[in-house]
DNA sequence: GTGGTCTAGACCACG
DNA sequence: GTGGTCTAGACCACA
């Protein structure tokens, strides 16, 4: 489900992180699920081994995942994710919305897109059977 | 004001350039004020000021701000900000919001953060006897 | 008539120069028609002197008007206009046209603009009482 | 291919740019092909590889290829081209075509400029067995 | 004094 | 080997 764009400027490696984070932000994999192997996963997409393993460490750093070796890897509780990444997320919406405001926006056009993605959510139990 | 991080992974001019257009989001720079020079901003930062004139120039091509040969760099009114920073704002705004609503966060927690972004503008003319 | 923008990022006297030629392209101002003067043209305009005297200057060298020492300046005939300028602007015109081409659109389209220009011309004789 | 003129006014990097736009516009090179390293451009036309680059930098901000980092750099679709851009070119057809009409030439002889300038187009796959 | 352009040369990340 | 960034220092046009 991860497409890649080779005309993207950022590297593979980064679109890849990206690609896997958003299907655990999405629910579209709940906490424990097993994430396919790097090499399956490279496979799949055509790439080198190395750039799917770069996309793994750096995804494992950020706390999204847990790696047991002979098992595989595997998302992780919210809870686990690193504070560095909430902290940069927080900058990012913040910097965001002051600048939407700015541009002319107001603060109930931005609170329903509030809404519009909690709405969009898959909560813990409601996607299992996928 | 503009605070430099060379251990940050982002580039330096692009570091300038956020530091800058933050200035003029907030109000703190209004329409028509004039920017520091190339050369005085370069050397206060104590980069070379290339790197300044990059950004000066990226934020010139997002229409945060005009720039006259010999005269100096100027901001721009809100009406002539790029459209595509706008739709580029919009989504990163939906995907930081949807990031953190699973990290935990309640959509009233981030509506609060749009109302103290909302208090913390300076609206036209109301910053002008600084 | 001519109206400058200082946030252009074009020199105030190359905008000054676009000015007076496109009175004369359009027939605004005929054949021996006087233009203003240095003077008068630099205090209508709010700008200094040298500044349109660059500009008359120009355009005396394109052929676009001839200067007359003590009498002022006057709109030169069409055939007078330097060949340079006609070889650049065919080049402007073949360049643009192509593409427009490659972009999608069709000569049938690019024809019709060529009837409009046309269309919105002012012939010698006819805007005299102007 | 690119010819550069130093004695003339516009900058070396927009005569490059130019000159590789003019490529892309006429088919020379289709989408999807490899343009020319930034190194190996440079010390072809026996100029600074960063001129170089920055004139693909901004044929990148235009849509006229896109850039991969350490693979190189490639013509793009017509379809990604900068929708601002068209709005110039449609400025400058009208502009040189205005003056021209005023210098004498007729309807006509532009009209048989614009059916040259599609004659001289090499559509997608022709060129191919080049 | 201002911004705009260009050069020479350097180091880094990427695949 | 590729593009991306940065520095140091230079010259020019403009108002």
């Amino acid at each position: 489900m991860i497409r890649l764009n080779y005309r993207d400027a950022r590297p593979i490696y980064e679109q890849v992180k990206d690609g896997l984070r958003h299907l655990v932000v999405t629910g579209a994999l709940q906490a424990g699920d097993r994430l396919p192997s790097v090499r399956s996963l490279a496979s799949s997409l055509a790439i080198n081994p190395n750039t799917i393993q770069r996309a793994y460490e750096a995804l494992e750093r950020e706390g999204y995942l847990y790696t047991v070796a002979g098992k595989g890897s595997f998302a992780s509780p919210q809870a686990d994710v690193d504070a560095g990444r909430r902290a940069r997320l927080l900058e990012q919406f913040d910097q965001s919305a002051a600048e939407l405001l700015f541009l002319g926006m107001t603060v109930a056009e931005l609170g329903a897109r509030l809404q519009a993605a909690e709405a969009g959510r898959v909560r813990p139990g409601e996607g299992e059977s996928v």
